[in-house]
DNA sequence: TATCGCCACTGTGTATACATTTGCTAAGCT
DNA sequence: AGCTTAGCAAATGTATACACAGTGGCGATA
């Protein structure tokens, strides 16, 4: 395995855990030497999280880790909600039918995970991925499969600091549910016209989460000084 | 300006200009000394290439130019639709209705400027791109407006092949008046629908203008050998 | 003559050394 | 006392050298 794509992949994810938060400064030397590699694939590691917008160039401090505020996740669903309406749209007209049946029957059983337990949580995020991998599967665009996945990168990030409770979870189990018979039904208007309620609802939960709770800087003001 | 920007908008635009075309071997070596920099410079614009979808590795021969094939083109225009209806909806909601009425003034006096020679269409691709930055504006969602960047430089490229008869201009002009009016009076959904139409219409036009001029290659397919 | 194996060459991945730019600090002058 | 300038230091941008992997060609053997 590459040393760039290793790091690549170790910064990428210490950003989305929140291990390295909003506004670190990341050097090159510094993490070059924690990585433990040279500074040359590290850079390569640096443009394509910049590419990916979870790190930005700033004026005096080089690369830091971009910052999630209430703004950023309003603008991140709008993107959101265009992309995946049009991926379940797709999705509805060409899918595999066999294949979302079984997300359906798995997706009627979940409410016995959701009793409030963390495997239980932790099933259920496994299945909404497999939703989402069936769902780029039966699009086939590889446009707006990638588009999708720089997202999900993003939304990840956010989903670890919202709280997702229980009742949310099932919530959002029933509308996953509303959209794989929409995709069965192969009727694409009602899977992008449920996918819009659903990510109506997951932003306000993301934002009733993370609206107290985010670095504390909106990422336009002057920053305050943290000795 | 630092070498790498360099190198990556000189390859870029020659990618977009076709002076690079598709199936092209992008050699580090070979392009560093063409272009006068080092090799690693050249490498961090390889890697925002790369991210940008213009160029990809392929499996025995380093990095080459991507394909434009017609199903590129359809999978290129679906993310399209979908991020396009989204900006100019939100363009509706959000933007300086004064900005887009002088677009719109300068789009009633277009067909003046379309009467066949190269100057007047050189104007009207110069009016779509202030349409293109006003919509951008308007929106004011970083996420959106970078997706919609990189996606037009693809479009570009395509369009650099694809024949647009004065009919065709005439027709995307009165498509585009549409738009604006429909941004003017804040008809969100009907500024979606006409961007539908619009694009629906472009897509057709770029396939027949490109179908059999692409490079020959299916991008799937063996490579046919080329000595 | 055909096939298999080895050698050489080309090209990418990585590391390190060097240069340039920028920011901070200190000192001197007004 | 405050502001400006100069110098230093640190970090990024760049270049080059080296190592390893992959591929193609050539030769030998069956």
């Amino acid at each position: 395995m590459h040393a760039s794509e290793m790091a690549y992949r170790a910064l990428r994810d210490e950003i989305v855990d929140w291990e390295l938060r909003p506004g670190t400064v990341l050097a090159e030397v510094e993490q070059s030497v924690r990585l433990g590699i040279s500074r040359t694939p590290l850079r390569a590691a640096l443009v394509r999280l910049t590419a990916d917008g979870l790190v930005a160039p700033q004026v005096g401090r080089g690369l830091v880790v971009t910052d999630v505020s209430p703004q950023n996740i309003r603008e991140l669903f709008e993107v959101r909600r265009a992309l995946e309406e049009q991926a379940v749209r797709l999705a509805a007209e060409r899918g595999d039918v066999a294949v979302f049946e079984v997300l359906e029957r798995e997706l009627l059983a979940v409410s016995d995970l959701l009793e409030g337990d963390d495997p239980g949580r932790r099933a259920y995020y496994d299945l909404v991925r497999r939703f989402d991998d069936a769902v780029d599967h039966a699009v086939a665009n590889p446009y707006l499969v990638t588009a999708l996945r720089g997202l999900r990168t993003h939304l990840v990030r956010i989903r670890r600091h919202a709280k997702d409770d229980p009742g949310r979870l099932r919530g959002a189990a029933a509308e996953h549910l509303m959209i794989v018979q929409a995709i069965i039904d192969r009727d694409a208007e009602l899977a992008a016209h449920a996918t819009h309620v659903h990510l109506h609802r997951a932003l306000q939960n993301a934002l009733a989460g993370t609206a107290d709770r985010t670095s504390g800087r909106s990422g336009r003001g002057p920053d305050p000084a943290t000795p």
